[in-house]
RNA sequence: UCCCGGGUAGCUCAGUUGGUUAGAGCGGGUGACUGUUAAUCACUAGGUCGGGGGUUCAAGUCCCUCCCCGGGAGCCA
């Protein structure tokens, strides 16, 4: 099949007869000429006849043919400042490929419910194809940062022996009479390989069985996790920072219509500049207390901290240097006060929480041993992780960024459930 | 698991102190209209008021219970 140029280079082809594929948007009529708006992924066209100008059976189609049925129209380009756009088809042939049933998802408003029902429908709407294209951007734009920036992709597997770190739920299967789990991160895999390759990063799906309920929280969402050779905490905060900053900055360039359909107040993302503030977990603590806030220091904070804290900046936050007992076993001391974590959490502005958590790692093979061996864990099934500590260790670190919350701050979104094609989130796996 | 808020037409919702035959907008159908912009206008079809039980002369409305949905907490990205 020949494609016809699509809706949204239609302007270079003025004066043109062309044919586009599509499907029926909308439709209106005022008696004796009739319009049909034609979406095709790319925009959206608006065809016009009127009675005299086509063949009978053509101005029936126009008045026929129903909401999102499937046609192929031809007809002749022309700007014209009534039409949506400013282009317009002079249409003078409409044929049919599938008169679609009454559709479900009308032009007025419709509960989410509904809405994530038909939510392999709900993605042909105009903000929902503006999010998955940001989405799209943003995906692009992680990879394109690692890769320029010399790091090496590495798979990490999906289908895991054991909790990664130990305690948080997983989702459970059988792997030949075998428990296995899918992966909740591929951390524990990349340090080995940042030990052969240098700097490293994988991205891919993540699980997590937590039966968490609020718009920040998916059962299977996109991480990716960048680990490094020889870095340390500092290298990690100046890595995430430039990364962030790129990734912003890269969405800013190429979603100019996608953000205005979802109508982003961009300029807040314009204030995306390096330096981010970087805060001691015992000075957020202590803004968290002058501002009202019960949080008790040793505690990690709530949703609500999160927000007060982000609110005070203009860009994100780095947290760093949390207590020990509330974070991953694998985590380095800190040298100056051994009770907190070489750790970083980076918290997006505007209230939408933490999009990054990184740390240095512990290098130490004998102090690693006893982390493992205070948290429970069985030491022989992190024989292997424990390896890396015998051969040559050095510090290294990484961070962990999900994909999801990424977009939902980008595009402003209130929930993540619209920054994936098909959400997977609690007590719902359909479609 | 816990705490809130919901469930009435295909969709979004209203429904007073418990009181006659349960309403609107959108969508569907029929008709009118030569430039519409979520077109407009007229007419029309469409209901097990989430399920079960109870109170009452009378329940969409009050009580009990179960189911389902949404938001939040914990946990996390």
């Amino acid at each position: 099949m020949a494609f016809g140029p699509a809706i949204n280079q239609l302007r270079a082809h003025e004066g043109q007869t062309v044919t586009l594929h599509g499907w029926v948007y909308n439709k209106r009529s005022s008696g004796k000429v009739r319009f049909v708006i034609l979406r095709d992924g790319t925009g959206y066209l608006q065809c016009v006849a009127f009675v005299k100008d086509v063949p009978q059976e053509v101005f029936d189609l126009m008045d026929l043919v129903s909401l999102e049925s499937s046609v192929t129209v031809t007809g002749v380009v022309r700007l014209d400042q009534r039409a949506p756009g400013g282009v317009e088809l002079g249409l003078t042939g409409l044929t049919l490929h599938h008169m679609a049933e009454e559709y479900p998802i009308g032009k007025k408003e419709h509960g989410t419910g509904f809405l994530m029902e038909n939510r392999h429908l709900w993605l042909r709407s105009s903000r929902q194809v503006a999010i998955l294209r940001c989405r799209s951007e943003i995906e692009q734009s992680f990879r394109d940062y690692f890769y320029q920036n010399g790091f090496t992709l590495l798979d990490s597997p999906i289908l895991t022996p054991a909790a990664c770190e130990g305690t948080t739920t997983l989702f459970e299967t059988d792997y030949f009479g075998e428990k296995a789990f899918l992966s909740q991160s591929g951390q524990l895999y990349l340090e080995p390989a940042c030990m052969a390759l240098g700097k490293v990063y994988c991205f891919g799906p993540t699980f997590r069985a937590e039966k968490s309920k609020t718009r920040r929280h998916l059962m299977e969402f996109w991480m990716l996790e960048p680990e490094v050779a020889f870095a340390g905490l500092d290298d990690v905060m100046a890595l995430a920072e430039d990364f962030l900053v790129y990734v912003v900055s890269r969405v800013l360039d190429r979603c100019t219509e996608e953000l205005k359909v979802i109508e982003r107040d961009t300029a807040k993302l314009q204030n995306v500049r390096k330096p981010f503030p970087r805060v001691p977990y015992k000075d957020a603590v202590a803004q968290l207390h002058a501002l009202g806030s019960d949080l008790r220091y040793g505690d990690d904070f709530g949703g609500d901290d999160e927000t007060v804290l982000t609110q005070q900046y203009d860009r994100p936050v780095m947290v760093h240097r949390y207590p020990s007992a509330v974070k991953a076993f694998y985590m380095e001391p800190d040298p100056q006060d051994p009770g907190l974590a070489l750790c970083v959490d980076v918290l997006a502005p505007e209230g939408y929480g933490e999009i990054i958590g990184g740390s240095e790692r512990i290098h130490d093979h004998d102090l690693l041993l006893g982390r493992i061996r205070e948290h429970g864990l069985p030491v022989s099934a992190f024989q292997w992780y424990l390896d890396i500590r015998k051969y040559g260790t050095v510090r290294h670190g990484g961070f962990g960024i999900g994909l999801e919350r990424t977009v939902a701050w980008i595009c402003g979104l209130p929930h993540v459930r619209e920054t994936i094609p098909y959400p997977r989130m609690l007590h719902q796996l359909y479609p």
